[in-house]
DNA sequence: TTCAGTGTCAATCAGGTGATTGATTAACTT
DNA sequence: AAGTTAATCAATCACCTGATTGACACTGAA
């Protein structure tokens, strides 16, 4: 983290001298430009994201986020109001993107097989939700309608013989869920237990096939 | 845990002059002395495990253990030798009480119920494991015997016919650890979906059945 | 009673935290 | 060209962290 400063008073001194007097004076900058509140922000975002998910909100330091974002650190309070506010806006842009358990005519296992991979490629947003949980006083948002449409769907995959109906479809639901995540939730364990960094493609692979073969076993008769 | 204190200067001062002339001068107080070096120990490592496994490392703080187990926090750098000490005495000691997931003759279901059992009666262990399967700067021991004995009680398993072999001894560690830890590493999900609370034995009775019959369905053939 | 050793604690320390302030300048408007 | 605004940053702030210090009382032995 020591290298990635560079925000002393020379290079502003240069910038001062040099650039000013070299660059045309009336080029707004198409992408380039020194000063983007947008690219900022999505600059800080993308950053929060990497260190919140790596070392949770109390472990994660303000200065490291700006730092690895380019930008200072005032700039957190300045866009986000601080701290807090940066990762309640992580949470809240995270779940706009979230499609839910949903999927209605997709078999149970692509989408498994999609998340599966999604959270294997960047593990982020998946060990940012196990953190919150994890968290006492970060107040989960209520977000019923997301659970309670994904219990309707497991109903569905059941009534249809997708899915046993052997089984509770709360049950289907986090039991599920939680093998899909077990990869990303527990790393070590599993580069441990497998011999494989979960990340590589061999794994991937290799769990996604044993994910099809759970659900195979776990399918309705009629199927 | 705030009345627990008493910790400031009038307290002692009552204690020279009141306690020390009123209580009789031989009595070396069998269970209730007031210094105990082990009771102090223990009362600080349970403190630690409920804060730690509530907060995390980074997120707990030592006052507060220390408040929680009644004591001056400075103990804790004498006894531990700081934060960080105590935190691996704390791991320490719970890896040597750890079973392992063996047990020869035992059922698979009857395993899985036992460590529901005990993680819904106490989820602190679990968290504690999950928060150090998060941290990245949390150094796990390699601890590989164990997870070698597991496999090979899975492939036991597999050849006796109590689980299937269709599917991977390493992916039938992991997925059925991660069901039945999901509970306590998701706790307010859990709540959400079931509409029970995770410690409830209305819970543990629903979910451990629930557990018992996915194992059926993913036992071998001759079962 | 005296005396040393251990257990305990209040006070303090140095370092780091996130937040605030005020100044400076790029980018835009007139 | 001059003025305005928004974006940025260095310096500083008050606070809190975990660790250290030095004292002191309880304990048991002499």
């Amino acid at each position: 983290m020591a290298g990635v400063t560079g925000q002393d008073g020379s290079a502003r001194a240069d910038r001062m001298t040099t650039e000013r007097g070299t660059r045309p004076r009336r080029a707004p900058a198409p992408e380039d430009r020194q000063r983007d509140a947008e690219r900022s922000k999505r600059c800080l975002l993308s950053a929060a994201l990497d260190e919140f998910a790596a070392k949770g909100f109390a472990g994660a330091r303000v200065q490291d986020i700006a730092s690895r974002a380019g930008v200072n650190k005032q700039l957190i309070s300045y866009y986000f109001g601080g701290k807090e506010g940066l990762y309640r806006e992580l949470q809240r842009g995270w779940q706009e993107t979230e499609a839910g358990f949903g999927g209605p005519g997709t078999p149970i296992a692509e989408l498994a097989l999609r998340y599966l991979h999604d959270g294997l490629a960047d593990p982020r947003p998946a060990r940012l939700m196990l953190w919150r949980g994890l968290d006492p006083d970060d107040d989960q948002p209520p977000d019923d309608s997301s659970v309670l449409e994904d219990l309707a769907s497991m109903r569905r995959r059941q009534a249809t013989g997708e899915l046993t109906a052997d089984l509770d479809a709360r049950f289907l639901r986090l039991a599920l869920m939680a093998v899909v995540m077990a990869p990303m939730m527990m790393p070590h364990l599993t580069e441990k237990i497998f011999g494989l960094a979960p990340g590589s493609p061999e794994f991937e692979e290799l769990y996604g096939e044993q994910l099809r073969r759970m659900l195979r076993h776990l399918a309705g008769r009629s199927e």
